[in-house]
DNA sequence: ACCAATTACTACACATGTGTAGCAATCTTG
DNA sequence: CAAGATTGCTACACATGTGTAGTAATTGGT
């Protein structure tokens, strides 16, 4: 036996000891940075623990298993997301000048996006491949979004005596373009300044007679 | 040794047997359906085998291993819908006429989308969480595009007296646009029909002055 | 400085997927 | 109709991930 111990399979050192609720937190972060950096596709329990610094178990102790981690997860992030979205979008839309009011929101949403990657890479570049249940979530979080611009699209293009468009199809082209100008942003962020695409979509909405 | 015996495990049934070129070709079918069914993280050599009806040994016969597999498969959608690609554009664009050349370039990209949605489906809904060669590649065939569609715009929004716009973000645009109008109507067929959102890019493309 | 509560770790049994060696069935050709 | 070639199947060893019981270290309060 005096051989065996010569190899006592020293122990792990332990991890820093954390409250459950910051090591909550802390769980969440690492399985963010997992999902940026390497995918959906690499996200497990032993991943996350891995990334964490700590083992299995203390993932199992703080959430009853990845499907529910993985939902607070998203909870977190969705009410993140809403909350930056909710404070880029103009609370009280000047209706009077709509080409200005659109260029300053898109100037808004841009930077809210280049602020904030980690939270909105997986939402710009994943929201398919995934469980269904973020799908799910996601597109509901984008109809609500849609049903907005909708409506301001029926009012403003009135006002603004623009021509007259099938207002569901045009939101949903006007929220493809955001979105992927979310995308190229922050595929090649040097590439696409701000200025470039706020200034793209303020000449094409100047040509919209 | 009696009771054992009592459940001999009988043989599984010989699947057909099937020269090796074909097989393969059933395999990338395989693969395919469970990515359209099942999304790309439910595809394994076992699902790929359990689909195609035989075990694993097979697979391995036809292919060197997932990866390869999965290789040929890209390969195989990525010139079916090259092809059906270049079969929609038009191989002599009569630029005299762009508003009617769009519009019927448009009606047959969704016609082509309508018609191969098993093709269609992967690229449209999930060029993101895909192994990264996918992406590359998809991506490499999406900048073609974009090239294209970046040089026609140059040249088209000037013969036509339109605005004077970033043509590369204009590119992007339009194939965000193309691209979202792609996946909508492969989710809800019925209710954005062809002429609705051909309709809707008319409109708006005669409106651009 | 100690003890109890809290938190983390080890070790195990199980599940699913990979890749391969060796055997069995089928098909083809003479 | 009988080999031989071809194709498919079974069974195994291995790898990675899951979930949990039991044990050990840490930490805050006395």
């Amino acid at each position: 036996m005096t051989a065996a111990s010569a190899t006592p399979r020293q122990r792990r050192p332990y991890a820093a000891r954390v409250p459950i609720a910051e090591r909550r937190e802390q769980l969440l972060d690492a399985a963010l940075a997992i999902i940026v950096r390497d995918g959906y596709d690499a996200i497990s329990v032993d991943a996350i623990a891995r990334e964490a610094g700590v083992t299995r178990p203390v993932v199992y102790g703080a959430y009853d298993g990845l499907r529910p981690l993985l939902e607070a997860l998203l909870d977190r992030q969705q009410e993140r997301a809403l909350a930056q979205l909710a404070e880029a979008l103009p609370p009280e839309p000047d209706l009077t000048d709509p080409d200005r009011l659109v260029a300053e929101t898109a100037h808004r949403l841009i930077d809210v996006v280049r602020g904030d990657p980690m939270t909105w890479r997986p939402i710009l570049f994943a929201p398919f491949g995934m469980p269904e249940q973020v799908q799910a979530r996601i597109e509901t979080d984008r109809q609500n979004f849609l049903t907005q611009v909708t409506g301001l699209l029926e009012v403003g293009l009135v006002l603004r005596g623009g021509p007259k468009v099938d207002a569901e199809v045009t939101a949903h082209a006007i929220l493809a373009v955001l979105e992927h100008f979310g995308r190229i942003l922050l595929a090649e962020p040097e590439r696409f300044s701000t200025e470039r695409l706020v200034g793209t979509l303020t000449t094409l909405l100047g040509a919209l007679r």
